[in-house]
DNA sequence: GCAATATAATTCGGACTCCTATGTATATGT
DNA sequence: ACATATACATAGGAGTCCGAATTATATTGC
């Protein structure tokens, strides 16, 4: 559209290059999650089922399966190394005889709240950028998290934009135009959630016009670069 | 500073969830790349590698470990996996005996374009983001990996931010205030590599002066929210 | 009610990732 | 030349991933 038919011509397309930025990213964090995790004795994907078991509670193999985005025999494999390890603990669910639920133990709790504490070098990496950055950087992957949710490449998450208590651009004010109905409050896009507690399904109906309504936000609308 | 108690009280800090976002992003990442290579028979390391090579040229081994971030056995085994698929081939290095080359064969070279043509699923997400916010998160990252560099996480990259030829709002023009003295061109924030072909290294003073310019950008103050 | 089918999880085999530690050439400093 | 440093290879071990086959329940159709 505007400009510089030079650069335009001659480089990668720009969601080409974003996408390499990520990759760097993505690099990184496993890069870290390794030097982390490794030295308390676990690798990336068991710490990554401790974090997730922590912020849900009990969950069956196949839920875990779907939210790592692997298959279950991998689940599978990474639940057995942490049982083994005192971790976490299967039991037998009452209705479904087949299903096992997974949980905490007490000893995998005190990990995974271990592992949060840590400032990790990638949140430092974050926590460095001007805050308006990271509150842009947090509503782009809400974009792109939703996104990817809806080619059903990830399952559904508990994220503010996909709650029936979401109230997108109801206020006036810059700084705080949502609202939640939950706790009845104002909030930002800085205070966007993609994994909230409270979170409860909104119909699809409502999911698309708050959709609708969230995107065309005036504060959308920058000038480009 | 600005508002909501509410929700500055009872959420997870802002850096915290947006690396939760980062990691999801991650975690489709290998996903696909998982799904994607595997069905041309590579794994997800084996393909970094041949994308490495395929924008680099011929690389020694220890520079294959370092740009991904594993350590040397393992830029071995996957150097190893693909000299037996026939992709990549080792040369002795004239000047130093105990160094090889590796490079790619033709099939090896025909192996990274057929991946970089498939439009895969992160990069139709990326491109479904109104442009100038992929702008912005391109910016946003390309600061995020230079912190990255200057903690010694990753290797110094072939960055516009990093390039003796890189003039930061150098011009009025809000969509191109940058300048390129390489090929004496003005650009914008679209345009900004992060592994440019053309790459010369600034010296300290210069890079840092550069990144000063850079950062304080008028763009990059926005009203938060 | 009971075979036919579907689903939750496990197990198996195989290629690979990732690590640390060690070995083998070759280079370099003194 | 001799000690030390470097580039890479190899070995061994835990774990990640997968697809395919198993086992143990559910659910469904007659």
């Amino acid at each position: 559209m505007y400009m510089s038919e030079t650069f335009d011509a001659i480089s990668e397309p720009l969601p080409r290059r974003v996408q390499a930025g990520l990759s760097k990213i993505a690099m990184v964090m496993r890069h870290e999650a390794w030097a982390q995790d490794g030295t308390r004795g676990l690798t990336p994907t068991q710490a990554q089922v401790l974090a997730l078991l922590q912020a849900r509670g009990a969950m069956r193999l196949s839920a875990i399966a779907a939210e790592l985005a692997v298959k279950q025999p991998t689940a599978s494999d990474a639940v057995t190394a942490l049982t083994r390890k005192g971790l976490v603990e299967k039991q037998s669910v009452p209705d479904d005889g087949r299903a096992r639920s997974i949980r905490l133990t007490e000893a995998g709790a005190a990990a995974a709240a271990g592992r949060t504490e840590w400032p990790d070098l990638l949140r430092t990496v974050v926590a460095d950028l001007p805050e308006a950055e990271q509150a842009a950087l947090l509503k782009t992957l809400t974009r792109m998290i939703r996104n990817l949710q809806q080619q059903g490449a990830i399952p559904v998450q508990r994220m503010c934009v996909n709650c029936r208590y979401f109230r997108p651009n109801a206020h006036a004010e810059a700084h705080t135009p949502h609202h939640c109905a939950y706790v009845d409050a104002p909030f930002g896009d800085r205070h966007l959630r993609l994994d909230c507690p409270e979170h409860a399904e909104a119909d699809a109906a409502l999911a698309s016009a708050n959709w609708q309504r969230f995107t065309t936000s005036p504060h959308t609308q920058e000038p480009g670069s």
